[in-house]
DNA sequence: TCAATAGTTCAATATTAGTGAACTATTGAA
DNA sequence: TTCAATAGTTCACTAATATTGAACTATTGA
């Protein structure tokens, strides 16, 4: 009955509080990483960073990204879409993303 | 009668997630801010990021940096003094901390 | 010795994260 | 069309973390 609306920060409120906040926890580290790997948008369990991870603590940091500004979640038949918003972050903050996610760990 | 130890992380310890954890908070990253700017230790006082700040959460903020090994502190005479552990961040996470403190906000 | 200064620690409250269970929405097949 | 499977979300509960006032420690200087 009542669509899932996903909340997507405009880019001029994206913060770097909210950024670094974002990208200051492993598990979410991982999925941008993969995202930014595969290019391309990812299902939330083709980007989920481990395979035993409850699905509610999945869907809370697919929230947090989403509300942080880095990827856009959109709807596609039963699955959502996840893009990282390379271009939107890298017009607030220039080469950051990609400088956090060059280091190795 | 018991001296204050201060913890600090080696510098292979010094966590991706613990620095952006760290520099997460507007306040914290207000402080380090300073500090860089400094080029000097400064007591935690002299680097509050606002006045009406309640000590005991300057104090966690300072002791949240610390601990993620973005500063060192020690003791002299009534003060704490503070600098930035911008080598071992540097080594750790080449440039990282320049391009974050380079944002305006 | 005493007051002032600079921080820390403690205890209480408030916000935030992780998770299982129940729910919604979409697809595909019987 | 109905039903099961799939993909996520939302809710409610618990656990961890942040904020703050009050009490405390340590140092200095009068």
């Amino acid at each position: 009955m009542f669509m899932v609306q996903f909340v997507h920060p405009p880019r001029s409120e994206i913060s770097l509080a909210g950024v670094l906040g974002a990208l200051a926890d492993p598990m979410r580290l991982r999925i941008v990483k993969s995202l930014a790997a595969q290019n391309d948008c990812m299902s939330c369990t083709e980007a989920a960073p481990c395979p035993d991870m409850a699905k509610s603590t999945l869907s809370n940091h697919f929230r947090i990204l989403r509300e942080a500004g880095l990827i856009r979640t959109s709807k596609q038949g039963v699955q959502h879409r996840n893009v990282l918003r390379e271009e939107d972050i890298n017009a607030r903050f220039p080469k950051l993303l990609k400088m956090i996610l060059s280091y190795p760990e």
